[in-house]
RNA sequence: GCGCCGGUAGUGUAGUGGUUAUCACUAUGGCUUGCCAAGCCAUAAACCCGGGUUCGAAUCCCGGCCGGCGCACCA
């Protein structure tokens, strides 16, 4: 037998046993599309839930919901629609693809005669409604719904800054040619947060939490020249300048905190700075977490860009809605400013239809044309009388100012992650000649959180088992009961599914009313009392509790 | 999208222009054992799809789909 390589192993047994399976399979598959089966989406769930409660819960930034759909407006604003319309053509003769618009008659490789041009963008086009007039596009990112909330988000945070914005859903991307499994999809999930800042004030009010998080990073510079990676504490990594501001590192370590959390290995995380050419349209600054794979290197898990005002601006300009936050000084400033009133009924029976183009230009002129007392009009010079305009100096007091807010944005790849985590749990362990497959999920992120085996499937062991499992089930745990097959083969099953505890019922479980609980990982067990059972078990999972604390070790 | 290679039970595989397509693991039921994939018996389960060649195609040919690799693409 050939040797699989771990990408294989993974995903073989991801297959197997249902985390992830190939959408459509019995009609023959589409490339770029998986299911998530039983185990899988599970193991999704709780990462999923585990961001909610760093963003949406920890970070206080509201998670929203928006169509997957958008319609034209939005993304033309956005730059979607001219960034992912290429004209592509390819010679007939080397096979090599050249964007249209920058090539003339030949293949500038080989000279050959290329191809007829074909466009392609990766938006999945659609029309809303009947008569298709309207066209729609399935969102490629999350994040355009959030800018255009921006008004009423605004209002919901009561015009202050800074605040952020959580949404987390599927986003569609209709790829070239998908592969490498589950990490290109044409449809995936993505969880991002806009976080809107003033582009002056980029100090990080909870700095402090994070700025001994010491991170490995790959900065730009690193990359360019023969450098390597940097260990760094996130302060270090700003002071020295390598990462821009405070925001910026606040959430990179967050990131990190949240990877390693869900079970990442640490060894095998980066943060990689993007180069100009590799940044997206909108981005100012980007740092990409990424993770080491057996088969493709590193691969981003999770994107934090700078977006600078770029959407803002871009949906501003585009629908003409106000997209400033009026940000108060700390004191009023008084100014000196110079007002122009015309008398509209006046200067309209007066000059008819040139009345608005003659105020237009009345705007224009400073205090001292004004005193001149006349005007330049289209070669006439027009007298200034009282009764056409009034004017002077008015002192007032000036509160704040509009800013632009900048965004800061990380965006988490799900279902990378899901892959990521898979391939970094997997072990495969030598015990005398047998190999042992492990998925060493942290306990809360495990899909199955507890098994439930009696000893033997008879003598009342099954029934007592039977109780456990409810009542484990009764205290929020997601439990599996197995009695089928010898009790090593039930305990090496949950260990490919990265069940982390096993509690078994045995013949004294009757007599004395207690139960064993295997961890997974060192194969140790305790004996604990059924009573304390969900007690102990909830804490376990939660990672409160130490498993040599929680009962007898036998 | 281009080029090369591949596609057989849930998984890994053997094999062949010609009866009921091999084996192992897994799964299910039973016997046995009674805390780490033991043993025995039984059961279930597959030739990617379409077309062509042929008396006969899972096998040969063509196309498609899917997968792997290289190129391109990955805002």
């Amino acid at each position: 037998m050939i040797a699989m390589d771990k990408y294989e192993r993974v995903i073989e047994l991801a297959k197997r046993r249902g985390f992830l399976w190939p959408s459509f399979e019995i009609y023959g598959s589409t490339a770029g599309f998986w299911d998530f089966g039983p185990l899988g989406a599970a193991l999704k769930r709780r990462i999923e839930d585990l961001w909610r409660d760093f963003y949406v819960i920890g970070e206080g930034f509201y998670e929203i919901e928006t169509p997957t759909m958008g319609i034209e407006d939005v993304f033309v604003a956005s730059g979607h629609v001219s960034s992912f319309v290429d004209l592509m053509v390819e010679c007939k003769k080397c096979g090599e693809a050249f964007r249209a618009d920058l090539v003339q008659e030949k293949c500038p490789e080989c000279g050959g005669s290329l191809g007829d041009a074909y466009a392609f963008n990766l938006m999945f086009k659609t029309s809303i409604g009947p008569g298709s007039q309207r066209i729609g596009y399935l969102r490629p990112e999350t994040a355009q719904g959030m800018f255009v909330d921006f008004h009423r988000l605004l209002r919901f945070y009561r015009d202050k800054l800074p605040f952020g914005v959580a949404q987390m859903g599927k986003v569609y991307r209709n790829e070239i040619s998908p592969r490498q499994g589950v990490l290109r999809l044409r449809e995936f999930t993505i969880a991002e947060a806009e976080i809107f800042i003033d582009p002056r004030e980029r100090e990080h009010p909870r700095f402090d939490d994070v700025e001994d998080v010491m991170l490995r990073l790959y900065p730009v510079k690193e990359q360019v020249g023969k450098g390597s990676m940097l260990e760094l504490s996130v302060k270090d990594a700003i002071d020295r300048g390598i990462v821009a501001h405070q925001f910026m590192g606040y959430h990179i370590a967050l990131i990190q905190l949240f990877l390693l959390g869900i079970g990442i290995s640490p060894e095998k995380l980066r943060f990689r700075q993007h180069k100009e050419d590799e940044r997206a349209h909108y981005a100012v600054d980007c740092w990409d977490a990424e993770a080491l794979t057996d088969r493709f290197g590193w691969i981003e898990l999770v994107g934090i860009a700078d977006r600078g005002d770029y959407d803002l601006k871009a949906h501003a300009k585009h629908c003409q809605t106000e997209m400033t936050v009026f940000v108060p000084y700390e004191q009023p400033i008084t100014k000196e400013r110079t007002v122009i009133k015309p008398n509209m009924s006046a200067i309209g029976r007066k000059f008819k239809d040139k009345a608005a183009k003659i105020v237009g230009v009345l705007r224009t002129l400073s205090m001292e044309q004004l005193e001149e007392g006349v005007i330049q009009f289209e070669g006439e010079t027009i007298p200034l009388t009282k009764d056409l305009v009034e004017y002077g100096h008015v002192t007032e007091e000036v509160r704040g100012e509009r800013v632009m807010p900048h965004v800061i944005e990380p965006s988490y790849g799900i279902d990378r992650i899901v892959y990521a985590l898979l391939e970094h749990s997997f072990e495969e362990e030598r015990i005398e000649d047998e190999t042992r497959i492990v998925l060493r999920f942290p306990p809360n992120i495990a899909p199955v959180q507890a098994a439930v085996l009696p000893l033997l499937s008879r003598d009342g062991l099954d029934e007592k088992a039977r109780e456990i499992e409810h009542s484990l089930r009764k205290s929020g745990l997601l439990v599996d009961y197995d009695d089928s097959g010898t009790i090593g083969r039930r305990y090496r099953r949950h260990d490919e599914i990265g069940t982390p505890f096993a509690i078994t019922i045995d013949h004294q479980t009757l007599e004395d009313e207690t139960v064993t609980i295997r961890e997974r990982d060192t194969m140790r067990q305790i004996r604990v009392r059924i009573k304390d059972l969900s007690g102990v078990m909830v804490g376990l999972v939660a990672g409160d509790v130490a498993f040599e604390s929680a009962g007898t070790l036998i």
